[in-house]
Formats: C-alpha cells, structure tokens, sequence
DNA sequence: AAAAAAT
C-alpha cells in the first residue's frame, strides 16, 4: 500500500521504537550470577532484600490469581441468513474464499493461517455475490476486525481513485487501531490508499479525496460527506459499523452513525460487528440493516472463562485508593488498565498515583489528539505499564500484555445503572486470544456493591471477594 | 457520564 503522510509518520515512529527497544534488550541482557541463578541484572541491581521479596510475593500472586481454565474453543456459531433457501457453507482455509492474489499474500503476511470460527462463518456471507448485509456477534478476540478488513480490501478497486469502502469507529483510538490492520493487510495493492478522517487531520477545503478507504469517527466522517464534501457517499460500496451497537444505541452515536448511513446508496453493502447488542439495540440493527444476515457466537458467557473476577470492598474513593496500592506490586508484573467513571477521577487518580512514585500514564478524551495517539503508543510498546483512563478505551483497544483489569469504578449508565455491556467489553480487554486475565472491582458503597451483585447475576459468574491487607487470604482464594 | 465536530 502506498504511504500517505500519517501512515508514513506511524512507520517512522515504528521503527524508531523498534530501535529503542533493541536497545533495552541488550541492556537487559540475562546472565547467571554466581551462583548459576539466572537473574535481570537491571531489575534487581538497586533493590532491597525486602523489595525482592515483595516482587516475588508480587509475581506468585499474579500467577495464582490469573491461573485459570484454557480456551474452550467449542463455541457454536449460529448463523441465520436472509435467503433460507441458499446453501449454508463455511469455509475452513482462506484459499477457499478465492481472494485477489495480493489480498491472499497480505492474509498471510499478517500471520493468518486459517480463518477464526466468526470468519469461517461471515467471510462466505460477506463475499457472496451480490454483496450480503451483516449483523454479527461474537466475543472480544475473535477476529472480528480482520474479517471487515478481509470484506472491504476484497470488494475495493485500486484503480478507482475514491473513496469506496467507509468505516465507523467509536473513538479515535480505535480508528488508528483499525487502520493499521487495514494498512497492513492492504500493503500488497500497490494503489490502495487509506484515509483517516479523525479530529485533527485537517485538510484543504474545496477538493475531494482520493483515497479508496476511509477509517474515521462519527463526526468527521460525517462532515467529509455532508459539509466539507471530501466524500461523495453516493460511491460508497461497502460500509463497516466496528462496536455497532454503541454506534447505533441511542446513547451512543446513533444520530451521526445514522446520518451517515443514509447518504450511503441503496445497494451498499451495510456490515455490522460488535461483541454485545442489548435486546433493545440488536432490535434497531435489525430494523435499521435491509435484508440482514446475522451471525451469533453462542454462549457469549464463555469469554469469561478465562478471565479471574474479584472485588475488592472499600468504604471510600480514599480508601479505593490504598487498596490499589497495596495491588500495585502484583498488576506491574505485566501491563493493566484502570478504568475510571469521569475523566475527572481518572486524571485525579493518575496524579495520586504519581505522588505515591508509581509510574502511570492517562489516556482520556479531554486530551489533544496528539497527546492521546503518542499515550497509546507508549502503552503498546510497552513503554508505559499501567493506563489510568474512561470508557475511550473500554472498547476494541488490542493490547496484548494486558493482563489485568481494574475497574476503579465500576460501569454504569447515565441513569446509575449498571452497564453489563460495557464491564464485558472492559474486562474483554484482557484474555484476549486465548490469555488468561484478572479483573479486579473496587467497591466503596452499600450502592456500587448492588451495582456489582447485578452485573455478576446478568453473567451468572461468581465474582470473589479478595482482602488486599490479608496476603495469606489472597493466596487461600486464588486456590 | 463519555465519546463524538472544522459546529
């Protein structure tokens, strides 16, 4: 695919932290000591005796408290398709779907052997001739993302030098996240350009563009079709909703989703990918998607098999506070993500959590958009360890050394409710691919503890009280 | 309440 300029200035930002974490390695080079004993020398060469332990506390309590059952991969998939009379098939290797040679190679050049069992099931659906419509579910992980990728860089023309395929994020994040799987599983089109119509990517008025995909969040792609006109929707042959149901939800972006959507021509192919749909919204997709077929991973309970739930009981935010201290050691192990309800906790408690000498990063809305795409640069490359943010990253964030999620306050809606979909999406965020994860909840209230009673009752999951001023309590219940 | 816009 060839560069634009942003997608050259993640390219030169790519290779500029591979070079720095190169480095690192070899500093970090393992050796055995005297004694044979294999240590990092610069992990422990400042530390105490007493710090030592603490890690090594820290390290077996992770490993306890993560340790869990494999995936199960016996998911069902149902699928119920618009014409019944048309034969059901799967298929069960890539080669099968005939791609475009360049569509194949870039497949296999993002390490794609077989196709996962939503898209053993969707790609068909989505490639058929005509087009179909989409709605699917299925869990996090699960490959959805490249299964919409695979859809829209098999039905764009290169040649064609506009915009083509159009796609919907919730948040900025996830745009850039999204794109670069598009970047690099388009890469062997030499033509293919993609656009990323985000806050901040400005360009000049008066001119459409040429690019044949487009990424971007519900507002700016609104205003490159309809004011700014950068966009003809008219050509528009495929459309993704990614995380539909927030898009299409009434509390969510419905009014510019749906803006959008009806600008789009009559013919053009509508796909829809979430990991949840309330009852409510998985009705309006069904209204709002002509003709649809619709895919359903079965028993979305089981995502949670391989993530570790606990709560933790407080009696204050103050008190919320100390607690994740005292848990700090155990979820630096590996990286973790610490969601907050407002942007106002979430930047209070990075800034506390500063004080105390614990290196975190923030990530929330208020922030430039330039300042967002460098944090969450830093936290995939491992740069940062632990993330304080909102619900932004609640959704779709794809870091693979995320193994710990912590729910400062739990998810709730705009009327105090609580918000099922949201803690499946924000605990999703780790066990992905088949890791083991751990979620910790801090509840500070007789209310945030009937919050979390509901939620564990909607996921009929138990969800374990965890003491974090008693270690030998800890130990007893990760056993 | 958060996110989302060149308003």
């Amino acid at each position: 695919m060839a560069t634009d300029s942003w997608a050259l200035a993640v390219d030169e930002q790519e290779a500029a932290a591979e070079s720095l974490s190169n480095l690192h390695l070899k500093e970090e080079k393992i050796k055995p000591d005297a004694n044979g004993a294999v240590v990092k020398p610069s992990a422990n060469a400042e530390k105490t005796d007493e710090e030592e332990k603490e890690d090594r506390a820290a390290q077996s309590l992770l490993n306890k408290l993560i340790r869990s059952n494999l995936v199960d991969n016996t998911n069902q998939v149902e699928v119920l398709q618009r014409d019944p009379n048309s034969p059901l098939y799967s298929v069960k290797s890539f080669e099968e779907l005939r791609l475009k040679p360049q569509l194949l190679q870039g497949v296999y050049a993002m390490g794609f052997n077989r196709p996962s069992k939503i898209q053993e099931n969707a790609l068909p659906l989505m490639l058929a001739e005509p087009p179909q419509n989409l709605i699917a579910q299925s869990q996090s992980g699960t490959g959805k993302t490249a299964a919409f990728v695979l859809a829209m860089l098999s039905q764009v023309e290169p040649a064609n030098k506009y915009p083509q395929c159009l796609c919907l994020s919730p948040t900025y994040e996830l745009a850039l996240q999204t794109g670069k799987v598009i970047e690099q599983m388009g890469k062997f089109y030499p033509a293919l350009k993609l656009a990323y119509a985000v806050r901040g990517n400005k360009l000049e008025r008066g001119q459409k563009i040429s690019e044949q995909i487009v990424i971007g969040t519900p507002g700016t792609v609104l205003d490159w079709c309809s004011k700014l006109k950068f966009i003809d929707p008219k050509k528009i042959k495929v459309f993704v909703l990614d995380e539909a149901d927030v898009m299409i939800a009434t509390q969510g972006h419905q009014d510019q989703s749906i803006r959008i959507q009806r600008m789009l021509p009559r013919n053009c192919q509508m796909l829809l990918f979430s990991a949840t749909f309330e009852d409510s919204v998985w009705k309006f997709a069904q209204k709002v998607v002509p003709d649809p077929n619709v895919i359903k991973l079965k028993r979305e309970e089981e995502t949670l098999d391989t993530i570790k739930q606990y709560y933790v009981l407080c009696s204050s935010r103050d008190e919320k506070f100390q607690a994740l201290c005292n848990l700090y050691g155990a979820i630096t192990i590996a990286q973790a993500m610490i969601f907050c309800h407002t942007r106002k906790t979430a930047s209070w408690l990075a800034a506390e959590l500063s004080k105390e000498g614990h290196q975190v990063a923030l990530l929330s809305g208020e922030m430039m958009v330039e300042q967002r795409a460098a944090v969450i640069e830093r936290f995939r490359e491992g740069k940062e360890k632990v993330l304080v943010t909102t619900n932004v990253c609640a959704r779709g964030i794809d870091v693979e050394q995320v193994s710990v999620v912590i729910n400062f306050d739990l998810p709730v809606d705009k009327d105090g409710n609580p918000d099922n979909e949201t803690y499946l999406h924000r605990i999703g965020r780790t066990g992905r691919f088949g890791k083991r994860g751990l979620a910790v909840n801090m509840v500070d209230s007789k209310h945030s503890m009937n919050i979390l009673n509901r939620i564990q009752e909607h996921f009929n999951k138990k969800i374990e009280r965890l003491d974090t001023d008693d270690l030998d309590e800890i130990e007893k219940i990760a056993n």
